[in-house]
DNA sequence: CGCCGAGTTGAACTGAATCAAGAAACGTGG
DNA sequence: CCACGTTTCTTGATTCAGTTCAACTCGGCG
């Protein structure tokens, strides 16, 4: 719930909670849809309620690849694109029917002026990010193809088996058929 | 000049300037002067006036793989390490005589809490980081070992070729024997 | 049924790593 | 300022993890 979320990470007063709360708009996306497309400015944050989204880079070669996925609990965005506004790299769109709540560029920036709190929050949740992206970059840099499998399995164990072995590949930066030789050789 | 660097994302005010100025304590550190060891919690936020520093990852067997380098102007650390108070995956080191202002992470905590718009200069840093990572990321999944040299090259001129062959082959994720060709086949 | 996308399997190929010498540059003490 | 040892850089030969291309299998669904 998203309201924990927020609570994960700073002790928001009630009436700080009940007004952020109210900037974010409920929606319900159909498995496939499409929330973001590469070259478009993210202006809107999402929280995952239920399903799963990914935000992928569109090659020349018109081959998608998977950059990261975003599971139940968390929050979505192209995150550069949407806090400098800048076009972005990616394309974000939605693996499964999902609710997720959404709040826009607009809005966000009002809050983050109104409440110290909420600024603490981006940091913070922003930091966090960052350590992921850490990781993941080792991971890419440093391990062999079946390491790195591992690694997902651990990491996220809930959506390895809900997409197509071709997003998860992709992400994990080896091919389909490596992957699906991994898979078998064990 | 760091007066510079931090109005570049904030406006703060003269006060606010004086006070976190004044929270820096000038450091000068020698050619190949460690500041942070792998294993170690990051406690101090480096800001480079002049010379250039480099964290690097510590492998298994010994070898030193470099994962950023820190040029005049910028500010180093262990970004996770450093917010999170988390032992750090990372070693910080200085690659020629330097100078450095740091700051502790308590003085930092009491600024974040203090002023609003350090909490927003913080965000706003940490997010031009994660969009940097974001980039070499895409570099080191996607890009042939010739592409990231010339993305080096246009990404750190000054840098290039001021520090050592396998200092850059490490950070770009290849061995030095391969950028050594890559270098002398053009 | 038969089609279609997703996944598997096989064989050939390749970019970069590894292993192994040398050559060049660097700095430190005599 | 030169000589010597150490570190840095280059070059060559070989190897290998993972890609590419291509064919085949499987399960679901009109």
């Amino acid at each position: 719930m998203i309201k924990d979320s927020l609570l994960k990470f700073v002790p928001f007063t009630n009436e700080e909670l009940d007004d952020i709360l109210s900037q974010f708009e409920k929606e319900d996306v159909k498995k496939n849809e499409v929330l973001l497309n590469k070259g478009k400015v993210c202006y809107k944050l999402y929280f995952i309620e239920k399903g799963i989204g990914r935000s992928f880079y569109l090659k020349n070669d018109g081959k998608e690849v998977t950059q990261w996925f975003f599971g139940e609990g968390s929050f979505m965005s192209s995150v550069d694109s949407f806090f400098q506004q800048s076009p972005s790299f990616y394309s974000i769109d939605i693996l499964e029917d999902s609710i997720v709540y959404s709040i826009t560029k607009g809005k966000m920036d009002l809050l983050l002026a109104k409440y110290h709190h909420m600024e603490k929050f981006v940091r913070l949740l922003t930091i966090e990010t960052l350590a992921k992206f850490v990781q993941k970059l080792n991971a890419i840099q440093f391990q062999t193809a079946k390491e790195r499998y591992n690694y997902m399995l651990t990491e996220y164990p809930k959506i390895s088996h809900r997409v197509p072995l071709g997003y998860i590949s992709s992400y994990l930066g080896m091919t389909q058929e490596t992957l699906s030789r991994i898979r078998s050789n064990d």
